[in-house]
DNA sequence: GGCTACATGTAAGCGGTTACATGATTTA
DNA sequence: TAAATCATGTAACCGCTTACATGTAGCC
């Protein structure tokens, strides 16, 4: 897939900034989308570098440490819109652990299923309450040609997809009890 | 995690079988859950022999092919009894390229942006169809003591994720339209 | 006889995480 | 002045995919 090289340049097709900058995107405003460690940006930014996609200039932070400023290329732009333009297949979602664990739960007892079920939900519920947060700190919808209506649009899905997640696993509960 | 080792232990604690046949049903059954090839099962089943969690006896087929078929351990089945005790942290999906494409779909014209949501509505209809279809085959929802049962709790929540998909995905589109 | 499915492995490489390693700047 | 944060890198390892490699069994 090669991901990570089109999360980087679309963080720099926004503004310029240094690797430990992307760090904290990643770790922020990234985290339901993309992660990456600093790890694994460092290398990939040497390698876009190299491949004419980003470039960076120094800066000097307080007396001595060297900031590597990046900023994207106009060979960078034309990649990014280029993968920006193509439509990736849809995976839904292969690996889910505890779904995983719910296929074998035949070896639980029925209240033991009952309470992995419950565990689950009571997780995704706080996590739907934080997203809730984040939705309604929009006061508006934002207009549709600025950046933060695709950021609105992202954390609407976040929202629905919790939503469903948790109407599952409460009608799952609910046909555990109904039918001894 | 190893969770590889604990879907094998699963699969092996229904019924026993070879590694051939482990690869056929991470394809088919276990396909919405988890996924490994040949390649990591057979070296997997060897550690776990090792570990004295499964064994394996040797079949013969036909006149000379050797087919390992291999079953679960008492101390297999303890094992995979305490990972099915222990609840998971859900990790809600941390990587998904669709939503980081749309994430940037700032630099795309509104048209381009529509066509992209489109696309991948399209996707997720089309496979909620599939997955309603296998839902429609249970023609009444199976006892809960049984293996079926679970099947058809994590099949529901598969059918009820891509429903939530599509809803946010038709929302997201009529959001792009109506706001000129 | 030829094709498909059955059956079991290894090797190279990629994407990612954790840990190792170092040092400067800011803030309490 | 001590702690938290800023800042940049490398090394080892793990999980997984793709490709390499080999051979048998069953069916048409």
């Amino acid at each position: 897939m090669g991901t990570l090289k089109y999360a980087i340049l679309g963080l720099l097709s926004r503004r310029s900034m240094t690797g430990y900058d992307m760090t904290r995107e990643f770790e922020t405003t990234l985290f339901e989308l993309w992660s990456a460690k600093h790890s694994q940006i460092y290398p990939e930014l040497r390698a876009l570098t190299e491949q004419g996609l980003v470039e960076y200039k120094i800066e000097i932070a307080g007396k001595v440490l060297e900031k590597k400023l990046y900023s994207i290329t106009e060979a960078g732009k034309n990649e990014f819109a280029a993968w920006e333009k193509s439509r990736c297949t849809a995976k839904p979602q292969l690996k889910d652990e505890f779904r995983l664990q719910l296929f074998f739960a035949d070896v639980l007892s029925a209240e033991h299923r009952i309470e992995l079920l419950s565990t689950q939900r009571k997780e995704h519920e706080s996590y739907l309450k934080h997203l809730r947060g984040k939705l309604e700190a929009f006061e508006e919808i934002p207009p549709k040609g600025e950046a933060e209506f695709s950021d609105y649009l992202v954390l609407m899905g976040a929202v629905m997809r919790e939503e469903s997640a948790c109407r599952w696993l409460e009608d799952s509960i609910r046909l555990c009890r109904e039918r001894q």
